[in-house]
DNA sequence: GGTGCGAATTGACCCAGATCAAGAGCGACC
DNA sequence: GGTCGCTCTTGATCTGGGTCAATTCGCACC
């Protein structure tokens, strides 16, 4: 089936897949299944002990945690080809985060014990697992040295460079979440999103359509 | 010999032994060796090749990292018993922070390649890491999480509530660290910092002394 | 026991970004 | 095609924490 081709073809693309090795992602995947969900969906709830660990593979999700004050903000957001979230899964530890939706998405659920038995039995396996999770400690670093050091300005700016090609140092920076969690994830309110994203225009950085703004200068974006 | 004695028994107790095993930990430690180094010590910097995994045995280092545009942080400070920076080491990528000597400190030294041979050869080892990994990651959430939400008084006395034995309820929050140290960790100014400490003191949350603040009650700390 | 110097504290002022409160789009569903 | 219920944007105001400057503290070294 076509579909179920195309599903293959993401996996095979991951990176994660691409350090583990065929073999070693075929074991992983056998006992695995694709869900197809709505925006808004609950993944899992934090606190919840781990049963799965996610491949998405369509859409984005976010990470949603709860301050023990009260009020939740948005740690990550992954798109298609990101795994999450194995630290939960690996420790048999409840789910730090939570996981929603933030668009439609179509997402590989793999059952947290078969992984667990995998990663003991398979070095390779182990290794892509060591890999990821270094990718992923990296990205937090970062996030928090951005938080630190960086103005809303620059945070937003970033955020959408990272959204246009590299190569092409322009294009249209698609915003399929809500921008609310957008906001979230770069630690400030909507409204404040919504200035910034209108004092950049202004700027002359990007232009705003339906479709997200478009970056003319991605270079100038990040650099200033 | 006595220190060298101690030095076993520290590393002994660490997490990351507990996980991997005396046998995996004896291999991985037979090249590595002490240093004593003072206050203020830079044990790699920013950018450089990964060269060895380090593991604390007294004393605490900082993890500082430049922002893009200039200006630098610290991401993590890390006392003894602990392991870093293993993500740069895995993935032979340069260091993503600098780490700096906060107190005159004692760390063992773990040659990268060393490490990253063993890590393909025992899964032991590798499973250990992946664990280690999963703790940082969840570290840095927690951080992330922190700052987004919660107030300059709110992440200072979770920060010492954190430095002062759980069980007891109370005691003496040693802060060995310069207070630039310290209030870069929690996302400040060094004056933030010490207002938020005069604060804390005419609420009756805690004590000022020679020594580091000494916290009266813990759980009032927290939750308030 | 000065005395010199960097670290820590305190004080006065200011500003980036939060908050509160309206509007403006924009689909979805009758 | 209207109108209900969103999310998004814009406007006005407020405030937590930053900035800059002046002491004061602690302590190594003469």
């Amino acid at each position: 089936m076509g579909k179920r081709e195309t599903t293959y073809a993401m996996v095979e693309r991951s990176p994660f897949f691409q350090a583990a090795g065929a073999a070693a992602m075929q074991d992983l995947l056998q006992p695995s299944f694709t869900q197809l969900l709505p925006k808004g969906t609950v993944l899992f709830e934090q606190g919840e002990e781990a049963e799965f660990l996610h491949l998405l593979l369509e859409g984005s999700v976010g990470l949603q945690a709860k301050g023990d004050q009260g009020g939740t903000t948005i740690v990550e957001i992954f798109g298609a080809g990101e795994i999450f979230v194995a630290p939960a899964v690996v420790l048999r530890l409840p789910y730090l985060p939570s996981a929603m939706a933030l668009t439609e998405i179509r997402v590989l659920m793999i059952p947290a014990q078969h992984f667990r038995d995998r990663l003991a039995a398979s070095l390779d396996l182990s290794r892509a697992t060591v890999e990821l999770l270094s990718r992923h400690w990296r990205l937090m670093v970062d996030q928090v040295v951005d938080l630190k050091l960086n103005s809303v300005e620059a945070r937003v700016s970033r955020f959408l460079a990272r959204r246009v090609s590299e190569e092409a140092g322009a294009g249209c920076a698609a915003l399929p979440e809500p921008r609310a969690a957008i906001a979230a994830r770069l630690g400030m309110t909507p409204e404040t999103l919504s200035r910034t994203l209108a004092a950049l225009e202004t700027k002359g950085r990007l232009r705003r359509g339906a479709r997200g703004p478009t970056v003319r200068d991605r270079s100038a974006l990040v650099h200033s």
